[in-house]
RNA sequence: GGGCGUUUAGCUCAGUUGGUAGAGCGCUUCCCUUACAAGGAAGAUGUCGGGAGUUCGAGCCUCUCAACGCCCACCA
């Protein structure tokens, strides 16, 4: 008995996944082995997180991505290289001012009534003591973070680069401030990106008023959605084609309500199809409408404030003064009843939109904004995945990421906010001239632009923010820039992805990646996106402590497809995951109990091999050649069902089972091991925990720093592999005929075979265990009235059954054998003789069709043969 | 309006250069065989959405139709 045996035998029988996980990543963060090192002399390898919302706690999408990300660093740490995985979190801005002030609301508070130096320091406060909790949850994962680099984007070296950015990009003239028009967010109070904006199909009606002509007889009909917006009106506006309004262009109308005189004009925009033809035009209030008073030279009248109520000035009639944009439409519309002006009323079905953070109503807003000039950035951004500089996998995504860029439009960058990178622009107090610039010229005398930037700007820089940069000659810069690989959903290719891919190209001349790996969305089991308010969300953490992190990571691996398609889960799934845990537990177990003092090291002796320590080790070379060929590949839910399938089917099924009655100890112990290092990627903490527990003397402190297994040419037994699987073949078919005739287990069996005579006196152990095989004896002449028949290829098994036979039931068996052996016999003879088959087909092909038509045929004669002789 | 995706066993889905279909779950029968009942053995189940085409050969390529889903655009 050794100390080995007793340690393993004290190992629990199932697995409790919770408490070695903890051990074990706690095992990892005290010996510091995610730290990555910028002198090392190693290939870098390096992922930045997508830095997760300071607001947020760890979801699925997380949990999917993590795992991902986890994996490729995982794996390349194991390939030699010096890996880095960079954590860090997002301030947020929009999303967590509004957490905030939802506080505040609580107690009858508004930022206002707080002030903002008060503002941001409650914000502060509340963000550093919720900064950490989401890195926190993502060790729960086993997330192998570099925590000495952990970065938040408005710590000081963020800051830094973004002002950097700012002022560069000013001073290039590729940010500007203007006033255009915008999506305002009225509940947000601050502008907001087109991309921030989401459309929703809302009923609504469309609203048919006449405006009567000036000077003359008769009136133009409008058509419109918002009645509320006509005081803004400054033109109405027709088709030059337009046959109805020909006269009318270039004359005036009097607008109802308020008397106001505009102009007819004619502009190519205006479909003469829709609605009456004529079209109102309202600068600062429509995109569309703002483009044509800019051709024509319009006024631009706003009527409605950042508040969404209509304004007090001379445009809006008296009543609806201070109205919001809801009663000032109903109210409007009786007014116009009132006056009959109304000609005609339609239901109308439209497009809303709506605030992708708060979901109100987006006002299309007249407004003094930055922007940043995208057509000369998105140039080398659209080249460097043209050129293949970036790729993407799924390849699709390219597509629609070039279709993005090539019809990109300015990104409106400032906010009115609080919390965020404030703009660094300053205002002289007296002239107000502006000057942009990395510090206040003169704070006596100089104030800075109040807006803060577009969370999207400061995390598109991250890759290199977070790397040391403007200081291109930090370390980790000079090291881990630009990174390899990118792991995100598809939903923020256009927000972070294109964003980091044209800023890095701007400021360090580079790519910030090599492969951006795009990867499905997690859905509920009704393929339902999930979300607090429908109430479908399933908990990441909850999953970890039901079923155990491995788990959670194996399961969420193995549903990932290399087209990336969306994810349905539901608890169950994750059982998949649990039960292979249990399982290599268990097998492991087994392995280590087993194992002598002799055996305690992971060479092999190659003299001494059985057949079956051979099909195990060629098996065990084919897995590894594949999985390293998937991992570089991107396919990593392959591998995941690979290494399921091989340790499952193979290893457990067969090689263990035969291990039981002829064991090699060394074998056993070594596709252990290298399947352990294979999985550790995907399965973190259970590989390392037998790893651990395996008694040979090890260079490495744990198995994610050993190498990953390669493909070795002194393993290759393929003829031996061949051997094995008739062998697996002869046992099936021998169980399976214990099955149809119900022999039991407890009664054992004679056979005779007709081939393959020294092979089976070899097996003859297995059969005995694994079939109940008693004896084992070759004959040609064996009577075969009163047995039953297994065709194993060119071999009859044949077992006398004496009563146990019916011979009616066997001649059925055998006859359905027969006819499956006919069809496949028909088909391949059909293509045979198919003269253009023979003619075109690659001659492996045909080779291979000329083997098997030669094998049915001959398992057809057995089968015939024992039909014959039964009846 | 433009683009993309999906449609394969009862359910969830794989299927990588075209060579007569796979997994997990579920189901049926049997087994607590000393690693594992979160297990073991045996088994059943599919005109691969419809139609046409290319090909010796199509789940896979082309066209077309249908259903569902997503993204972009935003005719007021």
């Amino acid at each position: 008995m050794t100390e080995i045996q007793n340690t393993a035998q004290t190992i629990a029988t199932t697995y409790d996944a919770r408490k070695i996980e903890n051990e074990i990543y706690k095992f990892w963060e005290d010996n510091k082995v995610f730290t990555a090192d910028a002198n090392s002399s190693k290939l870098p390898y390096s992922i930045v997180i997508p830095p997760p919302n300071v607001t947020g706690v760890l979801h699925m999408g997380h949990a999917l991505d993590g795992t991902l990300q986890d994996i490729l660093v995982r794996y390349h740490r194991m390939l030699g290289y010096e890996a880095l995985w960079l954590p860090g979190c997002d301030h947020a801005g929009i999303a967590t001012q509004n957490v905030i002030e939802k506080n505040l609301a609580k107690d009858g508070l508004t930022r206002h009534s707080l002030g903002k130096e008060k503002f941001l320091e409650k914000t502060w406060t509340w963000a550093n003591e919720h900064k950490d909790r989401i890195l926190e949850q993502f060790k729960l994962l086993g997330a192998s973070f570099d925590m000495s680099r952990k970065r938040f984007t408005l710590d000081k070296g963020c800051c830094d680069a973004v002002k950097k950015v700012f002022v560069d990009l000013y001073n290039k003239g590729l940010i500007y401030k203007g006033s255009y028009i915008v999506n305002w967010c009225p509940r947000c109070q601050s502008a907001i990106s087109d991309i921030e904006t989401n459309y929703e199909t809302q009923d609504g009606h469309l609203w048919e008023i006449s405006y009567a002509l000036k000077d003359e007889m008769g009136a133009i009909v409008i058509a419109t959605t918002r009645p509320e917006t006509m005081f803004g009106d400054v033109a109405v506006a027709v088709n030059p084609t337009d046959f109805k309004y020909k006269d009318l262009i270039g004359k005036y109308c009097v607008m109802p309500l308020t008397g106001r005189t505009i102009p007819i004009i004619a502009d190519d925009y205006v479909d003469k199809s829709f609605g009456t033809g004529a079209l109102k035009i309202t600068p600062a209030h429509d995109p569309n409408d703002f483009e044509v008073g800019k051709r024509h030279n319009l006024e631009q009248i706003k009527v409605i404030d950042e508040k969404g109520c209509m304004m007090r000035n001379e445009y809006v009639p008296p009543q609806l003064q201070g109205l919001t944009r809801e009663e000032a439409r109903k109210k409007t519309v009786e007014m116009l009843e009132l006056n009959q002006v109304l000609v005609r009323v339609t239901d109308h079905v439209h497009n809303v939109g709506k605030c992708q953070r708060c979901n109100t109503t987006i006002e299309p807003l007249l407004s003094t904004q930055w922007f940043v000039k995208m057509k000369p950035l998105a140039k080398p951004a659209i080249e460097a995945v043209k050129k293949g500089d970036i790729k993407f996998i799924p390849q699709r995504w390219e597509k629609n990421y070039l279709m993005w860029l090539e019809n990109i439009r300015d990104w409106c960058i400032s906010r009115q906010l609080w919390w965020g990178h404030q703009i660094p622009a300053y205002y002289k107090n007296d002239t107000g001239e502006m000057v942009v610039a990395l510090e206040n010229p003169d704070p006596a005398n100089y104030t800075q632009d109040t807006d803060v930037l577009d969370t999207w700007f400061s995390s598109g820089l991250w890759p290199f923010e977070t790397m040391g940069w403007p200081d291109v000659n930090a370390a980790d810069f000079k090291k881990f820039y630009p990174t390899n690989t990118l792991v995100t959903g598809f939903d923020i290719i256009f927000f972070w992805v294109v964003r980091m891919i044209t800023m890095g190209l701007e400021f360090t001349g580079k790519a910030p990646f090599s492969t951006v790996f795009i990867h499905g969305l997690i859905r509920d089991e009704h393929g339902q996106k999930m979300s607090k308010s429908k109430g479908n969300t399933i908990d990441p953490v909850d999953l970890i402590e039901k079923y155990g992190c491995d788990a959670l990571r194996f399961t969420l691996t193995s549903l990932c497809t290399y087209g990336g398609q969306d994810i349905k889960i539901s608890d169950e799934k994750f059982e998949y995951g649990r039960n292979f845990a249990n399982k290599i537990w268990n097998a492991s177990r087994f392995v280590l109990m087993n194992l002598t003092e002799k055996s305690y090291n992971l060479q092999l002796d190659l003299e001494n091999l059985s057949l079956a320590d051979k099909w195990i080790l060629n098996e065990l070379n084919n897995v590894i050649k594949i999985v390293n060929d998937n991992l570089k590949n991107y396919r990593i839910g392959e591998v995941a069902g690979i290494l399921y399938e091989f340790f499952w089917n193979k290893y457990c099924s067969w090689y263990i089972e035969l291990s039981k009655i002829e064991k090699n100890e060394k074998v056993l112990l070594y596709v252990l091991e290298k399947f352990l290092r294979l999985l550790h990627p995907i399965m973190p903490h259970i590989t390392e925990a037998i790893w651990q527990k395996i008694p040979v003397q090890k260079n490495q402190i744990g198995i994610l720093k050993c190498d990953y297994p390669q493909y070795c040419g002194n393993f290759v037994f393929e003829a031996e592999s061949k051997q094995m699987e008739f062998v697996f073949e002869s046992i099936k078919s021998l169980r399976n005929l214990r099955a149809e005739f119900n022999i039991p287990l407890g009664l054992k069996i004679n056979i005779f075979i007709d081939n393959n005579e020294k092979l089976f006196k070899n097996i003859s152990t297995y059969l005995s265990v694994l079939a109940k095989v008693s004896k084992v004896e070759y004959t040609k002449t064996a009577d075969i009235a009163k047995s039953a028949v297994c065709v194993v290829e060119d071999t009859k098994i044949i077992v006398p059954l004496e009563d146990l036979i019916d011979i009616k039931q066997e001649l059925v068996r055998q006859n359905k054998k027969l006819d499956k052996l006919d069809n496949e016999f028909k088909s391949i003879v059909s293509r045979l003789n198919n003269s253009n088959f023979v003619k075109n087909a690659p001659k492996e092909v045909i080779d291979k069709t000329n083997d098997r038509k030669l094998q049915i045929e001959n398992e057809m004669l057995l089968v015939k043969d024992i039909i014959k002789k039964l009846s």
